[in-house]
DNA sequence: CAGTACTGTGTCCGGCGGACACAATTAACG
DNA sequence: CGTTAATTGTGTCCGCCGGACACAGTACTG
């Protein structure tokens, strides 16, 4: 799992030509999940694609887990790169960025939840935010959680926004019947909603400006803290 | 879908008796889910422990996308009662409550994400977290939005720190490995990572502060501004 | 040239969600 | 009170899924 996240290959020797490599067969999963969606990778699927058997990829991936983590891994790549900024301006951008990797593959939403194996794109991803903080005055630990908070946040506006079913509207008529047939039951929601005006869609800037605002505070009183003592 | 989230049965009139309920069915799916996690539930596992027919679920539940969907609002029931508090303080005790539910069952936070539609125990969550807010002087998507920021902050903290399967150790093992054979990749990651010292595990309350200092920033300035005009 | 390691193929399995026809039950109606 | 019709749970069947395993062809090594 480890090797083929990071590309540890052991060169050939004896034995016929490998048709495909690990890079095509995750290569085409992507293909696959970016215009059908995750739940249409099945290992037959791909097979077909490539074209060939489905049990030829298991000479090449250990089992579906493992080949949906190195198309993630390989789908996200590495952060684009900027200019030195200050931390903020940094970290405003790298959620943007990360962003803008989420509404390009959609079902990197459902592949890269909870605790799993890391590969190196993900890992640099962590590093570049990380980066932006290390000169705050934070502790190790705060800078990691505060990339946590932020990744979270994008992540979750990214599940909110990006609609990858055809299901949104239904959805959304769903949730208007409810709330004006039991608005009673959910009073201040309904308050909120209606004087809401429907889909700004700033969630994931106001949020983002709500972290930060709480990073600089932080980062502020350690400042001062410093100078102080 | 609606009718089933929102307990709307219709009266039976002729024909047998049912042998079970709709809320007898979700709770032998909680009950699956809660030991052997939201994977091992399948119609036939859940048919097997009522004990009846795999296919006679179907007459009481669609398929099992609604299964799961009524599961999930009978597990996580409605938020427990506070007395008033002021927001910030009502809002961090809402914060710790909804980690608790995710803490009795983990499955939740696979089951309660994306797109979807929402039961009652859901939209009262919400709805008490938006009351906390109701006063605050932000508007109505202002309130929607931070309410967002919370929740999605409180489920990453939960699926990052309550364990589903145990391959905990193996993960982090292979995340050490990896960082000393690869920490030039990752500098300021292996950094924080090494002064960090470890699980300080106060990430759930340490983002959560900043994203209340965050929002009292904007509530403190939006009272200047009220006042001031 | 012989041996051997490696690749892709074909077949098979258990489990999944779900469609459909059927038998059994029970309330409403003449 | 008997008949009818609606509703329930059962059994069988299907296609798809991930994966195990034996087998045949290929290409390098001695």
């Amino acid at each position: 799992m480890t090797e083929l996240l990071w590309g540890r290959q052991q060169q050939r020797s004896r034995g016929p030509k490998p048709a495909i490599t690990l890079t095509e067969i995750a290569e085409a999963g992507i293909r696959i999940a970016d215009i059908e969606g995750l739940d249409a990778v099945s290992m037959q699927r791909v097979a077909d694609d490539l074209p060939v058997t489905k049990m030829a990829l298991y000479r090449h991936v250990p089992g579906k887990t493992e080949l949906v983590a190195v198309m993630s891994d390989l789908a996200i790549g590495p952060p684009p790169e900027h200019p030195a900024q200050p931390w903020r301006q940094a970290l405003k951008t790298w959620a943007f960025d990360l962003y803008a990797a989420f509404a390009k593959h959609p079902w990197l939403l459902q592949s890269t939840i909870g605790r799993r194996l890391l590969g190196p794109n993900e890992l640099t991803w962590m590093d570049r935010g990380i980066r932006a903080l290390t000169d705050s005055g934070l502790s190790g630990g705060e800078q990691f959680d505060s990339i946590l908070v932020l990744t979270s946040h994008v992540r979750n506006i990214a599940q909110q926004t990006i609609t990858t079913g055809l299901t949104e509207e239904h959805i959304n008529r769903a949730l208007a019947d409810i709330l004006t047939t039991e608005a009673a039951r959910f009073p201040s929601l309904t308050a909120a909603l209606t004087t809401a005006g429907g889909s700004e869609n700033q969630g994931l800037e106001f949020g983002l400006d709500r972290i930060l605002d709480g990073l600089e505070a932080l980062i502020n009183a350690r400042k001062d803290c410093a100078s102080a003592g």
